[in-house]
RNA sequence: GGGGAUGUAGCUCAAUUGGUUAGAGCGCCGGACUGUCGAUCCGGAGGUUGCGGGUUCGAGUCCCGUCAUCCUCGCCA
């Protein structure tokens, strides 16, 4: 064993120890200097322990002048009890220290580019962080992370393994299915012109593990898109892909809602209730306007449609007349809340509905003193009390209405639902509520030098949703053709086989979506088992049947070759690991994230290559 | 691809209507301190205000362009 090899880790240290000869190993967190002694607090992603130079050893007391933060050492020492007064009971290692005998400098570290400890000051940039990871990845709320992440794995891995699931790897090097996602393409060397393409998700080969009988599998699998990046999206993800056969819809959730249980008892101790409610798609629209809605607080969407039909409002009329809705949300006590400037064309509210497209948003305050009633002025006289009744309107509150193309009313009421529900602190996320906790309580424990109380997470903070009856196809104006809600291997509700063809916009897809406090976290769908259903599919999304045979004809092969019925769905990892971790940052749950650009700053990839690379490749630039 | 925000010392941020030599905290360097607690006290170094152009007697500040980063809509079967 090399003499600088540790005994202990840096969060190891008790009492017990006290006499014994240990080595650490670990990183400086913190130096002190005193004319007899250097304190250094010394850590490791175990723990802190405190190691004392003392002037009386007049080498290492010389050594220890040298040190600088982040230095890597190794000390080896005795382990002694803290001075009696001088115990910390805030740290696990708080009752003794470390004296140095001996002290071998690992590796010197130049001065930092940015603070690494996350201690009062404000963390520094994103972009310089991501260009030295590898020390803002010491960061102890980073590596908290990245251990909730391998947690949250090991459930998985566990959960499954335990349910006769077989964890199947399925190739990276793919090919080109251009429907949906723009792939990432990787030139073929040996075949000059030629493309693998990476894949967006495993789908076809896990159906294809399916079809060869292997019928329960999962993977953690990697997935790349090459779409802009937003703050919860990499061009690299994680799902935890699984599929089954001889299952039905029921099964899958089934398994699911055990699995988010066992998750959240694991990773966070917390017991959340099974089965999950489910709503059907359609409701989710008109009810919340949004098929991932946020149910931790109410503020339903109300339909006026049939109210607002005498209505003269041009705003009212016109949107009828173009076939549109008319819909409202009511904001319980919001009319002392919102000032006349944010409710105006450009203020706070109409700017979250316009940029959903919404052309206006009208508002009704009702207050004793509102003249002119505004909700007469949209309704008419003999409709604005049916109006008001159904709207359940009290005094104080404050009414928004859109009216407008059934989407724009759904996407922007839904928006602005989720704006006031921030807003109006109509929920809370867990994170929030912690910071708020930990600021007073850390900041009371540091002063008394007692361990902080932890922040206890509640099962009311995961609140988890089904969303089910998707509908199967979706017109795209752009596109003039039929594409897939889901994906083109979704199964057609059993009653909607036969009028796919005649009645695509009615069909109903045997689909389903996860979603936790407003986040999609998991989607998937019974597969076509049968090859006909599978060709009338990729016909009616405008594919002919020589273009279905060159892109999926091996799958259109196999599944005349035996396929059981099956199904299965991907839950997002990375976002998953958000919400366990309290974060909104994607980047924050990935130890080597990319950055909005999906350049990875710190390596500096994607870079350009050789000419002789090229060249091997049978490619030239533009 | 569209919209928005930001860019000043190693880091986080100031700098009045366009007006002296661009400041502070942290970090860094040096010193002091008999047990500290991610210290304290004293002193010091450190800047082509992202880059390029323009307006002006004078630009960190105004204008144009450009680059970078983030947020957001589109996109993400």
């Amino acid at each position: 064993m090399s003499e600088w090899q540790r005994t202990h880790t840096c969060g190891d240290l008790r009492p017990t120890h006290i006499g014994s000869p240990v080595t650490l190993n670990g990183w400086v967190l913190a130096i002190r200097g005193y004319p007899k002694q250097v304190f250094v607090d010394f850590k490791d992603r175990y723990g802190v322990t405190q190691v004392v130079f003392e002037a009386d050893d007049a080498e290492v007391f010389a050594a220890a002048q040298a040190l600088g933060r982040e230095f890597c050492l190794s000390v080896t020492g005795e382990v002694r009890a803290r001075i009696p007064g001088k115990e910390r009971a805030d740290i696990a290692t708080g009752a003794v220290e470390l004296v140095a005998r001996s002290l071998t400098v690992l590796n010197a570290c130049p001065t930092l580019p940015f603070e690494i400890n996350e201690f009062g000051s404000e963390l520094a940039n994103e972009d310089i962080r991501l260009q030295y990871r590898y020390l803002d990845l010491r960061r102890k709320s980073l590596q908290n992370v990245i251990v909730l992440r391998h947690r949250l794995c090991k459930t998985i891995r566990d959960f499954l393994d335990a349910r006769g699931f077989l964890e199947i790897e399925t190739p990276l090097l793919g090919k080109s299915t251009p429907e949906g996602a723009r792939d990432y393409l990787v030139p073929s060397r040996v075949h000059h012109g030629e493309f693998y393409a990476l894949p967006q998700s495993p789908q076809l080969y896990k159906q294809l593990l399916m079809i060869s009988g292997y019928d329960k599998y999962f993977q953690i699998a990697r997935c790349l898109r090459d779409e802009d990046l937003r703050a919860d999206r990499q061009p690299e993800f994680t799902q935890l892909d699984v599929e089954m056969s001889f299952v039905e819809r029921e099964d899958i959730l089934t398994l699911m809602e055990q699995l988010s249980a066992e998750i959240l008892h694991t990773v966070h101790g917390l017991k959340v209730a099974t089965p999950f409610p489910r709503l059907a798609y359609a409701d989710a629209m008109v009810r919340y306007g949004s098929d991932k809605p946020d149910l931790r607080f109410g503020m339903e969407i109300t339909d006026l449609t049939d109210l607002a039909a005498a209505s003269e409002f041009p705003i009212i009329k016109s949107a009828l007349a173009d076939g549109g809705v008319v819909r409202a949300l009511v904001v319980k006590g919001g009319a002392a809340k919102y000032s006349n400037s944010q409710l105006k064309p450009g203020g706070e509210l109409p700017k979250v509905a316009e940029t959903f497209k919404a052309k206006i948003l009208l508002n009704a305050k009702a207050t004793a003193d509102a003249t002119p009633d505004l909700l007469v002025k949209y309704f008419g006289d003999a409709t604005h009390g049916p109006v008001r009744e159904r709207l359940g309107v009290e005094t104080g509150d404050l009414v928004l209405l859109i009216a407008d193309k059934e989407s724009i009313v759904a996407d922007a009421l839904g928006a602005l639902r989720n704006h006031l529900g921030a807003a109006l602190k109509l929920y809370r996320n867990w994170w929030d509520e912690k910071a708020e906790y930990d600021a007073t309580e850390e900041a009371a424990a540091k002063k008394e030098r007692r361990p902080a109380k932890a922040f206890e997470m509640k099962p009311e903070h995961f609140n988890f949703l089904w969303v089910v009856d998707f509908p199967m196809f979706m017109y795209d104006e752009d596109e003039k053709r039929h594409v897939a809600i889901h994906h083109p291997f979704t199964s057609p509700m059993d009653e909607d086989f036969a009028r796919m063809e005649s009645h695509p916009g009615e069909c109903k897809a045997k689909a389903y979506d996860l979603v936790l406090n407003g986040s999609e976290v998991g989607g998937g769908s019974i597969r076509n088992h049968r090859q006909d259903v599978q060709s009338t599919v990729f016909k009616m999304l405008g594919m002919e049947a020589d273009d279905a045979k060159a892109r999926f004809g091996f799958l259109l092969d196999a599944l005349q070759s035996g396929a059981p019925p099956h199904g299965g769905i991907a839950l997002g990892l990375d976002r998953w690991c958000m919400i366990l971790a309290g974060t909104t940052n994607i980047r924050d749950v990935i130890a080597f994230p990319k950055n909005k650009q999906a350049r990875d700053l710190m390596s500096g990839a994607p870079a350009a290559v050789e000419p002789r690379q090229l060249k091997d490749l049978g490619i030239k630039l533009s």
